[in-house]
DNA sequence: CATGAATGAGAGTTCATTCAT
DNA sequence: GATGAATGAACTCTCATTCAT
């Protein structure tokens, strides 16, 4: 009856257009996840999907806008599985630790993404040879910042400087998650606990 | 006509090929300082070294043989500069502030040679697609694994699982060169005491 | 049921498809005329028709097809525009003068079909790399040597070798739109009298 | 026994150099002139040259500076034949015959290079579409504007606009040979009579 | 009628490596 | 020791054309 009762697509992209985009996307960040982001060509990502080249270049303009999508699609579906945690916790400590945990199981859950989004972010530029995912997680620092300056607020951790030791904290969860994904031998649920014990000390007021 | 018979020395390289070798190496790491892992190319190295391509080609095999060069060579500078400031601590936080504020000072005197080797480190793999520099790392973990168990055994440092917190703690120390290196705001003296406090507060006993 | 029985015109093509067909044509005329002939692609024109790639290859063969229609239909519509205005002169003289002054009115009145056209012209070709338009001016070269021929004859013009003076006519009128298409500053209006002038002292007879 | 005798190279191409780019830019004016400027690639190029496609990126940056050679090489050794048989001349018809007949000599004799210059001029376009060689010949028509110019004040020449005849006279020149060098049946030497008889009668004062 | 989808050839360019001098 | 020269593979991207729907 209603002729616009779904005004979901927002870029009028057909179903085959939206799968075969997608089947590249995942094509892409399983290349770069096993290969590295220097050995990831438009061939060898058509070679993974089983399709042509030209395929890839009828679909998208650039590789650059591949690589983009498969950072920022990742970005985005890792902070609304986060989000939820996140804001199930009233103490400054709770989200923070839930913020970790989450990160942690989203990122274990998501082993090729994680890689493939971290070699492209490390790697990526312009062609003016900037960083092209400089600010990407600018964003993420602020967010922690504000929880645990507010967990200072509240008593519940100690004096330090909240900015810096919210990238000290990210930096950690980074590079476990690097470890795991990258060793063999690194077995995540066993780490988790250590990491987030380590935190706790490290951060949570002396007389609690 | 006699001088050429004469054994030349113990390494089988002239003091004119070290030479020649050394510019090319430190040409590769600023080219790869600056312009990333992927842009560097043996045609990029010789123009920063200022000379031609086939030079390059003549004293090395290959383009692997010089970034692995690039990085052992940092590798082995580094460690040789920090043995002998942890060897000068008695006790296992002594020895371990002593171990990251070395660490952190002399990659900050070479603030070059870190991007290089970290970007190669990251980067580069070998012909089936495998990092190069698996275990470049694992020296350093056990080094300071040794040392977390002996403080924890004289009763300085808490109760944790030694070789993660040991991993833990390499990762924030190069993340925050990391961070130092790329972000031209971050200043490293102001952060180091952070991170130190940070660590301190995580590992010593809690009755201390 | 009945009405698709009925033959259908002479020419074969519905209404809509000649629309179709004109708007393709015209756009790949717009499109040679503003990027040239080498930067003009099937992509490029059916983006300035605001249709998909598909339509221009539903209703043409080959690229090959659209451009001949471009530079055909020009010739076309020029000489019969020309046409009138050549046969209300009676003496050779203005014929000719009526024919510059109508070719010239014309094209400067189609600045895109004639940018097209010459662009076309004089870069297409076979797939055995022969220009596709070599005899294209050799109709109208006959018909201003006729002129000039019966200007003789009449004693009007003076003696020269008609046809290469024809030849000679025709390339500085298209030289003088050519220069009035390209060159911005150049006034048309200014120019003409003075081109007229030209060739009029060059070929009447001297006693007139 | 003076070291500094021969200044001749300009920017130290080796005589192998020079020799190699030489023989590219001969294979690309070839190819040019054969095939046309859309279909000139850099492996017809090699293709002809008989060398592989890799020869000519080394020798060349870009395709660009190829035809640019290939155009600036043309118009400098014509010119320099031109200029000679220009200064012979005292009066501006003689001058002007002379550089006419100068001009037709070169390029008859040089017909491959005076296709592909042609065909590069009209066609080659910078990366914003703008034509690569507009004022390349705004040279040429000021010199011939001011022999024109020359003959007016001497009486020789009759009252004109001398801008607009100098153009008008290099697009006949350019015009004839365009027709040679494409139509088979056309002869020069013929023709070259009746142009220069054209032009004489279109400028000379009436009197004389 | 119309079009989105796909394709393979070919474009210019960069590259690590080999080789003769 | 050193280098200019050459090579062929691989790179991203554009293209005219074909085809199923």
């Amino acid at each position: 009856m209603q002729n616009d009762r779904e005004p979901v697509a927002q870029k009028k992209l057909s179903f085959i257009e939206e799968a075969r985009r997608g089947q590249i996307v995942d094509a892409a960040a399983a290349t770069v996840a096993e290969l590295g982001y220097a050995q990831t060509s438009l061939a060898r990502i058509a070679d993974r999907a089983q399709i042509s080249k030209g395929v890839i270049t009828y679909h998208f303009a650039t590789k650059d806008e591949i690589l983009r999508l498969v950072v920022t699609q990742f970005f985005e579906q890792g902070w609304e599985f986060m989000e939820g945690r996140i804001l199930t916790q009233d103490t400054a400590l709770g989200q923070l630790l839930a913020w970790i945990g989450a990160e942690l199981e989203f990122f274990a859950a998501h082993r090729t993404g994680f890689l493939a989004m971290s070699d492209i972010v490390a790697n990526h530029r312009g062609t003016d040879g900037s960083h092209a995912f400089g600010d990407e997680f600018a964003e993420e620092i602020q967010g922690l910042t504000d929880i645990l300056l507010g967990g200072q607020q509240d008593g519940e951790l100690r004096a330090f400087d909240a900015r810096s030791v919210a990238q000290i904290i990210l930096r950690t969860v980074d590079g476990l998650l690097m470890s795991w994904a990258t060793d063999p031998t690194c077995d995540l649920a066993e780490q988790t606990p250590v990491l987030l014990d380590f935190i706790v000390h490290a951060i949570r007021a002396e007389s609690s």
